[in-house]
DNA sequence: TCGTTATTGCAATTCGTTCGCAATACTGGT
DNA sequence: ACCAGTATTGCGAACGAATTGCAATAACGA
């Protein structure tokens, strides 16, 4: 499903400064804050102004085509993804890694069944120590 | 665990805005963002500034005795709880319900089993409809 | 290619949060 | 109970990321 699909089906135009922002986080294998995006996009073209990227941003989660989320205080952007990949934020170098795992499915069972709460997305955020910076410490 | 024996344990001060946005805290059984514990303060005591608020907050967070998480793009506070309770946000009336579940700690097994990350807190929100927006709707 | 109108760039603005600093009030020692 | 030392407050100013209004631009169906 590309950029300009869902664009076009959701009556949509386009531009370049959405495909712009769209190629960004999909070139990044890595969650980026607003302001990562901004200089990014500037870098690749200057002439495209910030409020387009937030004006992008806020689109492309309105379509649920990209997910935000909130590492400490600061909002992070990637392509959205499946609810099953959960993300590993390392405290340390702050990298955030995604991890597939049933829990999530397992857990969403469990709430149909048992809770009073009929569950949508599942969001699952771990903070700890990474691989290299357990190592390193 | 009082407010009060965690600021003398940490070398804090005892304080009347302190004590006030720990009350609110505690009295509220859900989670507020920091404009509704301002205003809840303010009109508990109308001389205590906004800004003891924001300081109070931060210094809690730092002894881990509440806990910031966001819903949309708002930050809500509580008190810091268990891990094991889980986070049900409606959807459609917003309100968030605690779930306790084993999930979390099944999750947390299988991390440091077979992940190359060593977890330390972890978060789960879920959203979805609570019984009574699901049926009302 | 043209006309319509969604989208952009730009500058100004908003508003929640943070900051600097003098005044205040907590706390440990006497 | 008082005092001295200093953490904390209240206040106003400042900050900055995000939003907005509007005229200019460019996407797209006909």
């Amino acid at each position: 499903m590309t950029l300009e699909t869902v664009l076009r089906g959701s009556e949509h135009r386009v531009t370049k400064p959405r495909q712009l922002v769209w190629d960004v986080l999909l070139d990044a294998q890595r969650h980026l804050s607003a302001a990562d995006i901004v200089a990014e996009v500037h870098r690749r073209d200057p002439g495209v102004n910030p409020s387009s990227v937030y004006r992008a941003l806020t689109l492309f989660t309105e379509l649920n085509i990209v997910r935000e989320s909130h590492v400490g205080d600061t909002s992070m952007w990637e392509p959205a993804h499946d609810d099953a990949v959960i993300h590993l934020v390392c405290d340390h170098c702050g990298r955030t890694m995604h991890y597939d795992t049933s829990a999530v499915s397992t857990l969403r069972r469990q709430l149909q069944r048992h809770a009073d709460f009929s569950p949508g997305s599942i969001d699952v955020r771990v903070s700890g120590r990474c691989a290299h910076c357990a190592r390193s410490t």
